[in-house]
RNA sequence: GUCUCCUUCGUCUAGUGGUUAGGACACCGGGUUUUCAUCCCGGCAACACGAGUUCGACUCUCGUAGGAGAUGCCA
């Protein structure tokens, strides 16, 4: 049998690390396996559902450069994909449920279910959840509900004997007594729109979905879904519930922890192959020492078997490190294409760029690239280029060891030897060299002498390399901002 | 509270009865770079605990503890 696997988000919010694994994780294991990975989006949450949130989902998936198989625009045989077309689906199959009396029309009210919920916290009772009230009404009290116009929903009959058992890949046989499962979960609202439960296990079928990966959360009610399937006379398909990620602290991976949406991630200037690389390397591993996967080594390699069981941290330091090893692989060209964007945007270079900012650009990639986490660093690092900085508070001019006399006195002599180099073209080894001369001739280490200047013209302590800064601003300019610093500091002493 | 799942360095992980328990990130040190990075070298650091089973347990079993998730007309 050919495998079938599916992403199925919620449009509730922008795609997010977790979801995302998830989606790399089916993908990858269809791929792997060569079959169909679709994609279906679960918009029955009216209340919750924004189209930026199903544009946020379509855009995440292209950058990744994850294409489905079936799904929304693409199509195919058992769409359409979106759970909102489907809707009289649902509708059929509930009543159908009805009918066979493995579920029933329930009229309570949500005030009346919260009162409920409330008591049973406040007699600390063990049984939770609805009472089940409704589950075997008269025809009188139907028509009285009727007849106040009381919108029901369709609850599932959840037996209360017995036991309920489901397989999982990864976690092998998990088995929940029936009185322990959610008691009569609703499987249509109020709203005529399906619940999760519902439209989840009507869909799969339909669609021929041979494995459900989705995230650990999901387990307590693996048992109520085969009670689904086999209350329709189907086939449950094969379980893999994936481990979850998480936030430093152990909890789920929230905003509070930092980035959580990809966009964010996509904004700051991370690359789509360096994320994903990551993300799937969380919970799953190949080996003990391959790190680096390309998106198309693990449409191969790819091993459902090898994903883990415990939920794994997000380790951001991590990702950024993978980020960085990215960038470096990157040609200077196609750095300069992907680092653009945030220099326009920051207003450093024209939207249509000009010769000369094109030629900084060329000497100014190389000098940036070992030195970038994610391509928006390029703002910070370059800015001395592009505009004229603030001239930096004079604590900055002082390395250590030195104070702010001596910092003055060495830039002054600093000043001096690299005019003289520069008017007259000397090599910049040699210039260099005559600073050090000038450190040693103060008795301070060479870093006394190089720091003040290079506060001066970039008004940063971290830079570019001496020269590359020297070459990339032109040396008028530097002039101007060692003389301009120089002033600075004496009106200081 | 109840139910379910999980447990190897700080983090991601390798490991399936006999290993000096390996790698990566982070961190710390050193070298290259007269800054910062990159790069190279080195160091730190783990089998949650307790009982079994066994000649022998990180590996198997059972408890305990800790963590997480679920307990919605959200998914």
């Amino acid at each position: 049998m050919s495998v079938r696997v599916r992403y199925a988000p919620s449009p509730t919010g922008l795609q997010h690390i977790g979801g995302v694994r998830t989606a790399l994780f089916n993908y990858f294991f269809a791929k792997a396996q060569g079959g169909k990975f679709l994609l279906r989006v679960e918009d029955t949450d009216r209340e919750r559902y924004s189209d930026e949130s199903l544009d946020d989902l379509y855009q995440t998936l292209k950058w990744l450069n994850i294409e489905w198989d079936e799904g929304p625009v693409v199509g195919g045989e058992y769409g359409p994909y979106i759970q909102s077309e489907r809707f009289d689906l649902y509708q059929k199959y509930a009543k159908m449920l009805v009918e066979k009396d493995m579920a029933y029309y329930c009229y309570c009210t949500p005030e009346r279910l919260e009162k409920v919920r409330e008591e049973q916290k406040a007699k600390k009772s063990s049984t939770q959840g609805y009472d089940r009230h409704c589950s075997h009404l008269t025809k009188e009290e139907v028509a009285e509900y009727e007849k106040q116009g009381i919108k029901p929903v369709i609850r599932l009959r959840v037996p209360t004997e017995g036991k309920t058992t489901f397989h999982d890949v990864l976690m092998g046989d998990i088995t929940r007594k029936n009185k322990d499962i959610s008691p009569d979960p609703i499987l249509l609202k109020s709203d005529g729109f399906p619940t999760y439960h519902l439209a989840n296990v009507v869909d799969d079928h339909l669609m021929g979905i041979t494995h459900i990966m989705r995230a650990q959360e999901w387990i307590p009610s693996g048992p109520l879904h085969v009670i689904l399937y086999k209350a329709f006379g189907w086939e449950p398909p094969i379980y893999c519930h994936l481990p979850m990620v998480m936030g430093k602290d152990g909890q789920k991976l929230s905003k509070r922890h930092g980035s959580t949406s990809v966009r964010d991630f996509r904004e700051k200037g991370y690359l789509p192959e360096a994320l994903m690389n990551y993300v799937t390397l969380v919970g799953w591993s190949f080996d003990d020492k391959s790190e680096f996967f390309t998106k198309e080594e693990l449409e191969k390699v790819f091993d459902i078997n090898k994903i883990h069981k415990a939920p794994g941290v997000f380790d951001y330091k991590k990702l950024d490190w993978f980020n960085g090893q990215y960038i470096r692989k990157l040609s200077d060209q196609e750095l300069k294409e992907k680092v653009l964007p945030y220099l326009v945007k920051e207003g450093f270079v024209d939207k249509e760029i000009t010769k000369e900012q094109d030629k900084i650009l060329n000497d100014l990639i190389p000098c940036v690239k070992p030195r970038l986490k994610v391509l928006s660093d390029i703002v910070d690092l370059s800015r001395f280029l592009f505009v004229e900085p603030e001239i930096a508070p004079k604590e900055m001019f002082v390395a250590k060891k030195m104070d702010l006399k001596s910092s003055t006195e060495a830039l002054i002599k600093a000043y001096a030897v690299l005019k003289e180099g520069l008017d007259n073209n000397i090599d910049f080894e040699e210039i260099e060299n005559s600073i050090s001369d000038i450190a040693n001739a103060m008795e301070v280490k060479v870093n006394g002498v190089f720091t003040p200047l290079r506060v001066a013209l970039t008004s940063s302590t971290v830079s570019l390399p001496m020269q590359d800064t020297v070459n990339l601003l032109g040396k008028e300019e530097c002039y101007k901002r060692i003389e301009r610093a120089i002033e600075m500091l004496k009106g200081e002493l």
